[in-house]
DNA sequence: CTTCCTTTGAAGTCA
DNA sequence: TGACTTCAAAGGAAG
């Protein structure tokens, strides 16, 4: 969103937000406040995202010129995100990435101290001398190093270390969680030679790195300096092209797009480029990494096949060499982004139960992952969908809710909760699904997919900043943030929302960040759209029968409601 | 050993 | 448009 920053004007709520943010900087308060967590956790999240977005902003203005160090990293996207997770879950130590100032979105503060570049954006040969023999061992792709292998070997700790938990890239240099999501664009400095037609990169006469012509053509997502970024060992492999990879790698003849860049934003579009570009990616059967690797994105059915389906043609067995296995070349499994929770889950594993006993800082980062990640996702893959993905597993049981009569709770439905549809306008209960938008702004991949993808980008990126709310008496219509992905959403999100949740904001008084996409209806502080609940029981029934309330909530919002600490059916 | 379940969130489908 | 379904990761429980 540095374009949103170009405009200076749109800092709006830049300081509104920090504000807020830094007042919910007593987020330790949250136990006691726990009835409000959830919304605020909204908030954080809203304002997470404008911080994020107002912080890569300055920087971006700031080090607009900054060329990134690329980092290729071609670990593979799985490792790469454990190894980010195991970032994540550091603390955020030494105060070199933390920030004083935001001490609840702790990515974004990479300090400059380290940065090679100069502020004209000219690296300077002092650091250039200093930290590419760094990247050397990072692989650094203009280098064309031969022997990825023992590159890698160099760079990356023993196979013992390719354990889900431990990170497999382990840099000397801290790591700072967010340092791969923030890193998204350094595509744009990739030192790969991209093909002419897809980059405008050019190249620099002294070190031969592409360089970005016009800071404009920045990523407006992840404007973090990428010199500043380059320091730092790429946490997230998987976000950053390691000889040609990428954590979401490209299906080969998966997509519809021969170059997924041109169906990108900008930055993006310059990042897969370069990334893309036709020398770097060798088309990998399978979805494998050059390393062999299978992609963690991308999952051939003859590397991760779900045990007894062979439904759809797309899965294919690998015993069966034949048209099936182009046919399974043409659709590799690509996973869905994972979200928020996945991401926890994954780097907690089992942690589950305490998704809600996070801090809101914590939630929020995972959230401003999973955005991240889901943008990357369908930048990456237009033309992918989450249906592609249907049936490729075995179906679930219920299939027919016919039988899964009201009546039978048990199983899956044993905590549904009643519904209360009377009680459903009285007061609404933030939803979490909800709440989840605020964590990923809209990003509608169609939008990203399509060639109106800038604007929409542009949009999207701009409806993570937030909108101080300031109280607007809208009792009936609180608004949640539009659906991310949904790009209907902002618009239905208007009166879903208000049907179906959420005063998640509504009811707290500090400053919510709207997505800016979405009308921003602030929220009146203290009113809540409808009568509070004045009880812990949220009115609104159960979106799904598998969301549910546990049975001592009478009603529960598939979020738990912080009051209600989630309880782990565990 | 396999399958299912569980969690939350996102996205797709259907009436 | 709302309700519902499916999938994502990962561990445990059950068969």
């Amino acid at each position: 969103m540095p374009q949103l920053n170009g405009g200076g004007g749109d800092d709006l709520g830049a300081n509104d937000e920090m504000i807020s943010f830094k007042d919910e900087g007593e987020q330790e308060e949250k136990i006691s406040e726990n009835v409000s967590a959830e919304r605020d956790l909204d908030d954080v999240k809203s304002s997470l995202v404008n911080e994020s977005e107002n912080n890569s902003s300055s920087s971006d203005s700031e080090q607009a010129e900054r060329r990134p160090q690329p980092r290729p990293d071609t670990e593979s996207y799985e490792k790469a995100r454990d190894y980010f997770s195991e970032a994540l879950r550091r603390p955020q130590d030494g105060g070199f990435f933390k920030s004083p100032h935001y001490p609840g979105y702790p990515f974004l503060m990479i300090p400059d101290l380290t940065n090679p570049y100069l502020s004209n954006g000219s690296l300077s040969p002092s650091a250039r001398t200093l930290f590419v023999p760094q990247y050397l061992q990072m692989k650094w792709p203009i280098l064309d190093v031969p022997g990825t292998a023992g590159l890698k070997d160099s760079r990356s700790p023993t196979p013992g270390h390719l354990s889900n938990k431990v990170p497999v890239v382990q840099h000397a240099h801290h790591v700072h969680p967010l340092t791969p999501l923030i890193t998204y664009s350094n595509e744009h400095f990739s030192p790969g030679t991209p093909p002419s037609h897809l980059s405008p990169e050019i190249l620099d006469p002294k070190t031969g790195i592409p360089r970005t012509p016009h800071p404009s053509e920045l990523s407006p997502y992840y404007p973090l300096s990428p010199g500043a970024v380059g320091q730092i060992p790429h946490p997230l492999g998987w976000l950053v092209p390691q000889q040609g990879q990428h954590m979401y790698s490209i299906p080969p003849g998966g997509f519809r797009h021969p170059y997924p860049a041109l169906a990108m934003n900008a930055s993006m579009s310059s990042l897969v480029s370069s990334r893309f570009s036709p020398h770097m990616v060798p088309h990998h059967p399978h979805g494998l990494h050059q390393t062999g690797i299978p992609h963690p994105a991308i999952v051939s059915p003859a590397i991760k096949q779900e045990p007894n389906h062979d439904h759809g043609g797309s899965v294919m067995h690998s015993k069966s060499p034949g048209p099936a296995k182009k046919e399974e070349d043409k659709k590799p499994h690509i996973k869905k982004p994972l979200n928020a929770f996945m991401l926890y889950m994954k780097e907690k594993e089992m942690s589950a139960p305490k998704w809600h006993s996070l801090s809101r800082e914590e939630q929020a980062k995972y959230y401003e992952l999973a955005r991240k990640e889901r943008q990357l996702h369908s930048q990456l893959y237009p033309g992918w969908s989450a249906r592609d993905n249907y049936g490729k597993r075995k179906k679930r049981k219920r299939d027919n809710k016919s039988d899964s009569a009201p009546e039978d709770f048990s199983s899956r439905n044993k905590k549904q909760c009643v519904q209360y549809l009377p009680s459903e306008k009285m007061c609404d209960s933030p939803a979490s699904s909800h709440g989840s938008m605020l964590d990923s702004p809209a990003t509608p991949s169609a939008a990203l997919a399509s060639p109106a993808a800038p604007a929409a980008t542009h949009s999207e990126q701009a409806q993570p900043l937030s909108l101080t709310t300031k109280p607007e008496g809208r009792s009936h219509h609180h608004h949640h943030f539009p659906l991310p992905g949904k790009p209907s959403g902002s618009s239905s999100s208007s009166s879903s929302s208000s049907s179906s949740s959420s005063t998640s904001s509504s009811s707290s008084s500090s400053s919510i960040s709207l997505p800016i996409g979405s009308q921003s209806t602030p929220i009146s502080p203290g009113q809540s759209p409808s009568p509070p609940c004045t009880t812990p029981c949220c009115p609104r029934p159960p979106l799904s029968t598998r969301r549910p309330c546990t049975p001592i909530m009478l009603c529960s919002n598939h979020s738990p409601s912080p009051w209600l600490p989630n309880q782990p059916t565990k």
